[in-house]
DNA sequence: CGCATTCACTTAACATGTTAAGTATCTCCC
DNA sequence: GGGAGATACTTAACATGTTAAGTGAATGCG
């Protein structure tokens, strides 16, 4: 259907062809981008009614289950780097989702924790939330999401020694 | 090691597991991301040393195969928005990478192609991109990696019909 | 023909990803 | 106890993600 057929009447066609490589649609980076997206678009419209984005939500399930967190574990649990965490963080704190206080043993670091307002925006969007992913598990299959995300997890595992690039490894 | 203790000498201690939801770290969402984002650690540095990013590696490599494209088609290939792709475009002709002409029946379309240097750039990279592909593919497994995107496939299938939210649907 | 709609992009504006640099604090060792 | 180095963020700067609005060119229809 969307085939497009080689066209010759073309004057001045450039240069194409001269690099061959796998298919680049079914490369795995773009299987999991696009699967990524397929999931996401479930809960983005959800998540904007609420007033949030993707990445606060994730900040804010991963403080719902704890008292409070430094900044870098929460980096870590929320998947996120520092900085865009350091301006999401700004932006909770004066919307009052979130509460902040400088440790007393370490002035360095800043304790993190929901706050009530944070907490009852979770509740009222949680159940949405809960339902998408319940009717995606009812799609695809329970037994296979579980499965899919146990070979998702080993994938990691086997990319885990591999390195940022330029960091050489220590122990051998 | 990183475990935290509940040290309940915290003074005002805010709220908090007042909302249960699945383990955040295990949702599937998650998963994806943390699976592609170790995925693309790997290619990244590579690309990098040849001043591209990930999205403009992904529209050379949209291009390659091809003697020219129409920018909304591109899109489609590349998975990227129209926005980002435009401004992606306008650099890549900067560095004559790539090349455009508007359509001649169309003036509203342009056709977007690779220009012989984008050809060169490519096939510089392509080498080490395919050896740390099949790094990667030694580690997780052939077979493995092929049922892993089969997997990955029929999960966008599966949510295919579910809507941007607000699409109603027309037929069932 | 004329004009409202649609189409194919592009711009704009704001949030996040990503790397590098800055700042304040803490640790350790002399 | 004092200064070098490490730590825990935060800022800065630039690229991309994302939605909405803008622009110019086709299309359709009265």
């Amino acid at each position: 259907m969307a085939k497009r057929s080689a066209d010759p009447s073309n004057g001045s066609a450039p240069a194409a062809r001269q690099v061959p490589m796998r298919d680049f649609s079914r490369s795995l980076p773009m299987s999991l981008l696009r699967a990524r997206e397929a999931v996401m678009r479930q809960f983005r419209p959800s998540l904007r009614q609420h007033g949030l984005t993707e990445q606060q939500w994730r900040i804010l399930r991963a403080l719902a289950a704890i008292e409070a967190v430094e900044v870098t574990e929460l980096a870590r649990t929320a998947f996120l780097l520092g900085p865009s965490l350091s301006r999401i963080l700004r932006d909770l704190e004066a919307r009052h989702l979130i509460e902040r206080k400088t440790a007393k043993a370490d002035q360095r670091r800043s304790m993190v924790s929901i706050s009530e307002k944070g907490v009852k925006l979770m509740a009222s969007v949680a159940p949405s939330s809960e339902a998408i992913y319940a009717e995606i598990t009812r799609r695809y299959g329970a037994r296979k999401l579980a499965e899919l995300q146990e070979m998702l997890g080993e994938l990691e595992q086997s990319l885990a020694g591999l390195g940022a690039g330029d960091e050489a490894i220590a122990e051998e």
